[in-house]
DNA sequence: CGTGGCTCCTGGCGGC
DNA sequence: TGCCGCCAGGAGCCAC
């Protein structure tokens, strides 16, 4: 599920209850979930060190040490952190548990194991690797429609297209799409300067409303599509049932009456 | 450069 | 109830 919502309430989590924290003792429970990192090299560089600050840039977590090494989190469709004092409340799927001097753990559970771990001494490196794009939620509308002046194809699979902008996935595209009232695979060059800002505001303020709900569903606002993503969904504007294609892919919803091909 | 297909995994759900 | 197949919110790879 993670996106850029989802993960920057992980930061705010990861803050709150990891950071200034000694890392005492670090385990691998399943190597699916390492990157480019090994096992050996996280025993080697996390014990004894204390998290000191963490950045998020699109759907990834960065978290420094009191060294020049960051652990990067990436939470592939079903990852999260879990902070904990008792060994006995820790998720049935750990794949990586940090255990801290203080007796507390912190867990990476990853159930389907999408998720990946990495360690870089430099973001700014490991984004270019990446190659990511701009992130979402911080990206300035010039930078933004710069970004988007040489692409072209469906809007819904640029949204989501994380060298472009880093952040959107599935579910946020489809509620961007939706709040403007354009339909997913409208190709994105025939957008005109009125639609870009709008799709730039909506998506702004669609990404900062749901980090408000600290990316908790139930508590979006009615007017979103969100909780209307199902087979029996309806647009809560026209009460039209929602329909569903694939774009990239991904099942993508949309009311096939509020979000139209523009002419 | 863009798209479609496939893959990595496990859990949950609808259907029979 | 029990089993099976299908589907899922990410992303990398490859062929076209």
């Amino acid at each position: 599920m993670p996106e850029l919502p989802e993960v920057e309430s992980f930061k705010k989590y990861f803050d709150k209850t990891s950071l200034n924290q000694t890392i005492k003792q670090v385990d691998v429970s399943h190597p699916n979930i390492l990157g480019k990192v090994t096992e050996q090299e996280l025993q080697r560089r996390l014990p004894g060190h204390v998290f000191e600050e963490t950045k998020r840039h699109g759907k990834y977590l960065f978290t420094r040490m009191d060294s020049k090494w960051w652990l990067i989190f990436h939470f592939g469709m079903t990852g999260s952190l879990v902070f904990t004092e008792k060994h006995s409340e820790l998720p049935s799927h750990t794949r990586f548990l940090i255990t801290f001097d203080s007796g507390s753990f912190l867990a990476f559970n990853c159930p389907r194991m999408f998720g990946k771990l990495n360690l870089a001494d430099d973001i700014n490196s490991f984004i270019k690797g990446k190659k990511l794009g701009h992130d979402a939620l911080t990206v300035d509308f010039t930078t933004f429609k710069t970004s988007l002046k040489t692409r072209r194809g469906a809007i819904k699979s640029v949204l989501m297209n994380q060298q472009v902008f880093a952040g959107v996935g599935n579910i946020y595209a489809d509620e961007i799409m939706y709040q403007i009232g354009v339909h997913p695979t409208t190709p994105i060059q025939t957008l005109n300067p009125k639609h870009l800002k709008q799709m730039y505001d909506v998506m702004q303020q669609v990404l900062k409303t749901s980090i408000d709900t600290q990316a908790n569903f139930e508590k979006l606002p009615n007017s979103y599509i969100i909780l209307q993503r199902s087979k029996n969904g309806c647009c809560p504007r026209c009460s039209s049932n929602m329909e569903s294609i694939k774009i990239s892919g991904r099942t993508t919803y949309y009311c096939p009456n509020c979000q139209q091909i523009p002419s």
